[in-house]
DNA sequence: TTGTACGCGTTATCAC
DNA sequence: GTGATAACGCGTACAA
């Protein structure tokens, strides 16, 4: 009863038995006497013992833990969906182990390296907004580690997907400033290598086509981060130009406020002289003034799906089912920021 | 070369040597020969060799992990913590294990309990709201794994602590509303247990004391959690009363963005009519229309500063250091919403 | 019904 | 300089 922790073997010298008969005993093995199962049950609990992880995971070859991989987590986006992936693993046998890539391929890298190195048994990612190149996870999948991309897609990599039809959430949104009467509609798009930049492009495009709306090259702008102040400039410059937009389609939340904060310093009216629509639905969203309208998505879910997609692919073990590609449906939320 | 990792043992039988001469040859062992630890280390980078980490985990009764046990990262408060911690952790060799407890007490134990399972090598925790106990955190400790305690204090438990002086923020904010005018200033607290909502209650009831104002029961509220809607209720009874208040001090951005929300439509004008102060600084919370005066905490150097107190503690080792407390200062931020 | 022996992958210790 | 051996804690095939 010395520092280290108390093992089987501690259990069964003190009970004069074999340290196997002790194991056989703690995990209700079929063949093993009533009394001396009672006996060994006792004594565990009373001297609080707990099975050692780190042995049981070399000896079954398997960590019980799944690595789940995003560029951040300040955004409510990416915590959220990590609140739902927690929330399923938490009833498992699993544990997750969270990596920040920080938007960067190379620290994405290292943290696939990383995970590989930890013999996680499955891994959650959503790619950084540099990754174009995906080796990294099919050296993972090499390895037997099953691999669930979500949110953002990897074209070309063969793996499970928990996606969101941004397309459809855009086309949504662009269809509708439409028919509010907007005739001008710009696009403030995120970094240009994401695939749901190029979704919510798309479907911006389309819905302009389909509204026999010309499109104009400067009405679309890019932004290089997610954040409150990479919308600024460009939401200045679209604004200011000599031919402003009469609505604005943004890629997040984010840069809707901003674009709603510039809007308001050069004079405009919200939603009178111009319509602004952001996506995501942050929390906060519906509390500004005007209150922002946006495209929902369903983040929770799309987090709790990814979970148990990897939980049911360590399941099956060796089965080779074919890959699964999930698409949730955003919703366009109307709110007070457009007409 | 099957499905299985490579291990020494097969570059040992490549190579005709023992497996103990690879692993020494592997970690530069002064006394081996040039040749064969070239041979080696040449066959291992070939044969892409990892070195097991769950085998190096059981035999040095180190797991190499860091819990992290928070009430929830949807906030930004959190999160950025989170992401502070995490960029110190990504520099030195170990992980994180980042556990949610929903500020929950049961699920906080729940949680502790499978950190002690896995056997972290430290924890770093924030306590949920209902927390009063801390005898979970004393078996981390007894354990032999050193615990610290960030942002919300644990009365009466012997730790390192990272913390915030609350009180100070609360004050300096409340100081503030009395020198620009305010004559009745309500407050809008947290949950009544935590360390955080007493000091900044505390902070709130001296300011007024020093500043000659009586204190006033039916102003001061509190909600029940931290989100936007946990606010509204609270804010409509303080302002709606026959007695309404000219200035609120809120728990945190959240909770003030409500208490505007509220005051809005019940036709007052902000900050002519009542002044509004949050704690946090939220990145959103300069965009909103007044922007919200608040109180900035040091969020990303306070992880910062918890992760390297952990990682000091690891490399100490046996070295009983007494703990440490450190306290980061609190800034007010003035901005729109108070005169 | 229970004990013995072995292996999971690695390193430290003791031989040679 | 290098090889054999033990040990970390556990489960299990095999023997009794």
């Amino acid at each position: 009863m010395k520092k280290g922790r108390v093992t089987i073997t501690d259990i069964a010298r003190e009970l004069n038995i074999a340290p196997s008969t002790v194991s056989r005993a703690l995990n209700n093995h079929p063949a093993i006497k009533k009394e001396t199962k009672e006996a060994v049950k006792e004594l565990a609990q009373q001297l609080d013992y707990q099975p050692n992880f780190l042995a049981l995971s070399l000896l079954r070859k398997k960590s019980n833990t799944i690595g789940v991989v995003v560029p951040e987590i300040t955004s409510h986006f990416f915590s959220a969906i990590i609140t739902g992936i927690q929330d399923v693993i938490a009833n498992s046998e699993y544990n997750i182990m969270i990596c920040l890539t920080n938007e960067s391929f190379e620290e994405e890298v290292v943290v696939i390296k990383k995970l590989l190195k930890m013999q996680v048994d499955g891994v959650l990612v959503s790619p950084a907004s540099g990754t174009k190149e995906f080796d990294h996870f099919r050296a993972l999948q090499k390895n037997g580690i099953p691999v669930v991309v979500f949110d953002r897609d990897c074209p070309g990599l063969e793996a499970d997907k928990v996606l969101v039809d941004d397309y459809a959430g855009a086309f949504q949104a662009v269809e509708y400033l439409i028919k509010s009467g907007c005739k001008k509609i710009a696009h403030l798009g995120g970094p240009p290598n994401l695939s749901t930049t190029k979704h919510r492009l798309q479907g911006f495009l389309d819905a302009l086509k389909s509204g026999n709306m010309s499109i104009c090259e400067e009405h679309i702008a890019y932004v290089q981060g997610f954040s409150h102040e990479d919308g600024l400039e460009p939401a200045m410059t679209l604004l200011s130009s000599s031919n402003p937009p009469d609505a604005i389609f943004a890629m997040n939340d984010n840069i809707a406020i901003s674009a709603m904060h510039v809007a308001r310093k050069l004079g405009y009216n919200i939603p009178e002289d111009i319509s602004i629509v952001g996506f995501d639905d942050e929390p906060h969203s519906s509390f500004f003034r005007p209150s922002l309208s946006t495209v929902w998505q369903p983040v929770y879910s799309l987090g709790m799906l990814s979970a148990r997609i990897v939980l049911q692919r360590l399941k099956e073990d060796d089965v080779q089912r074919p890959f699964r590609e999930e698409v949730f449906k955003p919703e366009l939320v109307i709110r007070g920021s457009s007409r």
